[in-house]
DNA sequence: CTCCGCGATC
DNA sequence: GATCGCGGAG
């Protein structure tokens, strides 16, 4: 049997709130290591790994590993249903094909108990090395949502560029241009508000805004934000999860560079190329249809579109292994009784 | 002419949205009493029941009873354009088809009165007994209202089941179940956060959370709400308005008892008995056609709107007259004037 | 942290 | 029009 239990359950729900616009259904690994998942987002271009380790929650014990397929919509809208302070208990039996989550109000007056069923989701266990980059930005993660937040209002792409003295954030549209520049600051009263900028090699890539502002759903789970970028790998988007572990973001850059025109760059790009041959690396099954995100705003004809299916996801043979996909067989059947009470 | 003041004119804007979704339009009674107002829901199901005594006002005269037949969205209307501490005047004159509305702001900086059109509505004024009750739960209101709402999230019904310990509310949906028990707990600080059932007899019933979920908007009038059930009657859902009155809300129990099958229940039920003879007892006006809730969710057919119309409405004799329908005539032509201020 | 009022959305 | 989510205040 499997059974967690979480006093301060509020991190569960805001977890969930965070991934589940991106993912519809994934599965929890439950080990003896922690509550992980890892999914690709429904439309294949981006990747959430959490991990919440066992050590972080009050009671932890897996008695053999499984996999809890859930829909992440409805494990949200029962987590909803805890109080803020509530503590949270999550429960599966083994051979069991239910899952139930408990909560306790803190006076506990109030008892509750939600049962959902279990669903069976293929996917495989994918291994995600950790990489060297060429910048890693640490800012204020509410800062990050705002500026992703407003540049969304603009365009609907940003470049992140990194130098030794900050971190920009530019868009285009329509209506006209931003720049959001942020400069390196240690020197401040909470280390919470700090910009840090670690840089290699000046990177500069771009990304499509809606799923940053997916990301930045994560805001709540903690005060910063890690932006790792490099130019052959997909950005990685990092909220640490206070003593546990962490929810991480990954999504494959577009192909336009800063200072080129994104429209006429894309185009001829795309003439020249097939769709078949730039499927972006992020894809796993090739089987799963392709859901290119429509915009609304069809003012720049088709080109607006393609750069999503033409990713700069296809790396040289050295570093093709970054976020290859090799099923990752943890042991199983080991035992693990962990109690901190 | 009728004419009352009130002070805590936010108080009216309250009692105005916690009912305006319920009852489009109604009848208010303004007698010696007080200003009160009893209506059924536009689908016959449900019972408002409002009263504010003149003794709560701080100026009120009647000269003769009268009966303002208004339509309640268009007056909560007019009440939204009171400052929360606006001091409200209602005014009527005799032979008059209007209403007007009088707010002065606290400063007596602004003044404002609208007029509406009165409407003619004829209704007959329900007599609704006191009862007594198996069960009467008291607790914090906007846990009440908490519940609702978590438990729509789930599903469409919500069991109410009262033993000593506590009350359960429970529910069921195509994602799963859901089970919260409020434990009865008298040793609180504030006495509003107090929850304490007064038992009889067990009970347990089956409501439309949509209707619950419209009682609970009440809950900016009271801290606590009052739950009076017994398997034969409507569910009196209270909410007392300081010094002044109450707010009550009833509604008639489904058929399901709580450990049944509710859609096999329902179906060899629906099966058994023509609507025609099935009618709830709430139902005033034979001849108002019937809107029978409609769920978005047809997965269960028609059984699922089924029980709203055999809802267990139908008391042996001597209860007969618990929700009957009697003409009430109070004495006319009385005078009263009071002046308390 | 909860309540309240506001703006945005469907 | 109703709901949800956000930001500000107690």
């Amino acid at each position: 049997m499997f059974e967690l239990r979480l006093v301060q359950g509020s991190l569960l729900k805001k977890v969930l709130e965070s991934i589940k616009d991106l993912v519809n259904d994934a599965n929890f690994d439950c080990s003896a290591t922690g509550f992980s998942l890892q999914a690709m987002d429904s439309s294949h271009v981006a990747l959430v790994a959490l991990l919440l380790r066992s050590e972080g929650f009050e009671h932890y014990r897996c008695d053999r590993n499984i996999s809890m397929g859930m829909n992440l919509g409805n494990m949200a809208k029962m987590l909803k249903c805890a109080g803020n302070d509530d503590i949270v208990t999550i429960k599966a039996d083994d051979g069991s094909d239910c899952v139930t989550f408990m909560f306790e109000s803190p006076t506990q007056d109030k008892i509750s108990d939600f049962e959902m069923k279990l669903m069976d989701i293929d996917s495989e266990h994918l291994g995600i090395p950790e990489s060297e980059y060429d910048a890693i930005v640490r800012m204020p993660s509410s800062e990050f949502a705002r500026i992703c937040k407003d540049l969304s209002s603009i365009g609907d792409t940003v470049v992140i560029s990194v130098t030794k003295e900050g971190v920009k954030f530019s868009t285009r549209g329509d209506i006209g241009t931003a720049n959001i520049v942020c400069r390196q600051n240690t020197s401040v009263d909470k280390p919470e508000d700090a910009t840090i900028i670690e840089m290699k090699e000046m990177v500069s890539l771009t990304f499509a805004l809606r799923y940053m502002n997916s990301f930045a759903k994560a805001t709540p789970l903690a005060s910063q934000v890690t932006i790792s970028l490099s130019s052959e790998l997909p950005v990685v988007v990092e909220y640490k999860i206070a003593e546990m572990g962490y929810v991480r973001f990954y999504l494959a850059p577009k192909i336009e560079e800063e200072e080129a025109d994104p429209y006429v760059e894309t185009k001829s790009k795309a003439q020249g190329k097939p769709t078949a041959e730039t499927k972006p690396k992020l894809e796993i099954k090739p089987d799963v249809e392709m859901k290119p995100e429509v915009d609304s705003n069809m003012d720049n004809e088709v080109v607006e579109i393609k750069p999503e299916l033409e990713s700069k996801m296809e790396p040289e043979e050295e570093s093709k292994t970054d976020l290859d996909i090799k099923p990752k067989k943890e042991a199983n059947g080991e035992v693990q009784v962990m109690d901190v009470e």
